[in-house]
DNA sequence: TTGATTTTCGAATGAACATTCTATTTGTTG
DNA sequence: CAACAAATAGAATGTTCATTCGAAAATCAA
């Protein structure tokens, strides 16, 4: 989203590095381990310090759970934004491509993981639900955007909602089955893909 | 899958009474906290037995964890099963309906909380990864069978994963944006799930 | 260097939790 | 009804965990 070109103090980058230290290590627990069986003794081992000093940086394990989703979901954002520079007519194939050859390496499966605890967690806990929302409409909004304006389609966010429907549900899908042929699968899923951005969607010739 | 028509004395049914009251219970516990936060004191307090009593039905809460996934993953394979009796000429309409309705109810929002953590806990625990893929492969083999045999398209497996994909990255989306608008959503969702089963889908003219 | 400030540690605390065990109640059967 | 078995309760146990706190170490200012 918005950022800060404002340079940093010494002491700020310290700061910044131990919290993002304390972040991966989180990650890597979490993912491991799922919100609430990671330890803080875990956490603190792999980020290399003591428990009782996390709490100089966040105040609450919850403040970390947080802070995970806010930098997973703000990393996925950054994922969606590099379509912005895609030529309109390979938008589909792009995007193919690109959900397809993310979800094929292993750092996205745990990726996928760490998604579906937030997703969980999103349902209980209104503060997680309100960071994820937040993403999901900067995301749909740039989505949207191209849609409409580039692509110059009617039916914009539904066909942006529909994209979206393929990124997660491939995610999910390979979950569930280990199997998955992915070679056979990307090329439905282009034509899928390039069949929600044609502009006769939703215009039935009956 | 297979069933016991076999039937039960007063005492089963008594035990497999107990075994639900128990089951309802901590789906409900895993819903509202997750499986690592739900204690066996709020599942019991839930099922009114006490505590100890769970442990005459269930060696430990791992096991009911199991018996949760087991049990939703069945009633998921079972709801997939209806469409077996369908036309084919409206397999893809049924489908979508049954995809926005199912999913426009508040306890599929609840179910779909249950299927995220219960994908996460897959990832980590090798006996829940079983269960559930067991039952993703026989949801997936019914579906198949209709495709191939029912419809006579090819690419029947790849097919069918496209198809599963529509589901779950519709729940998905649902709990990622509370503002979709099912309304258009259907018209474009049911028109991708027939370009999914239409022959030429993957017979791109060039 | 000295004093002040910040960073860091790790033990202490108290709560929550899964599981076990013993005792009590309920149900069954001769 | 008596004796036995099954069902159930609930307190006790030992563990794990988030969080707190006082002190030690490192950093900085003068």
């Amino acid at each position: 989203m918005e950022q800060k070109p404002i340079p940093m103090t010494g002491a700020e980058k310290r700061r910044t590095a131990r919290i993002s230290q304390i972040l991966d290590a989180a990650a890597h627990c979490f993912v491991e381990m799922g919100f609430h069986r990671a330890g803080m003794a875990k956490i603190a081992a792999r980020a290399k310090m003591s428990p009782g000093h996390i709490y100089h940086y966040f105040e609450s394990k919850e403040a970390i759970i947080a802070a995970i989703v806010d930098r997973e979901s703000a990393r996925a954002a950054e994922r969606f934004a590099e379509f912005d520079a895609v030529d309109s007519t390979e938008l589909a194939s792009v995007m193919t491509e690109r959900a397809v050859q993310s979800i094929a390496e292993k750092t996205d499966i745990l990726q996928s993981v760490l998604n579906m605890e937030m997703l969980a967690e999103c349902q209980r806990n209104p503060e997680i639900a309100c960071i994820i929302h937040k993403h999901d409409r900067y995301v749909r909004d740039q989505l949207t955007h191209l849609i409409r304006d580039k692509l110059g389609l009617d039916l914009a966010e539904a066909r942006t909602d529909m994209m979206m429907v393929q990124f997660s549900g491939l995610a999910n899908r390979l979950l569930r089955n280990p199997d998955l042929d992915l070679q056979n699968m990307v090329v439905l899923m282009r034509q899928t893909m390039m069949a929600i951005l044609s502009p006769t969607l939703g215009h039935e010739a009956k």
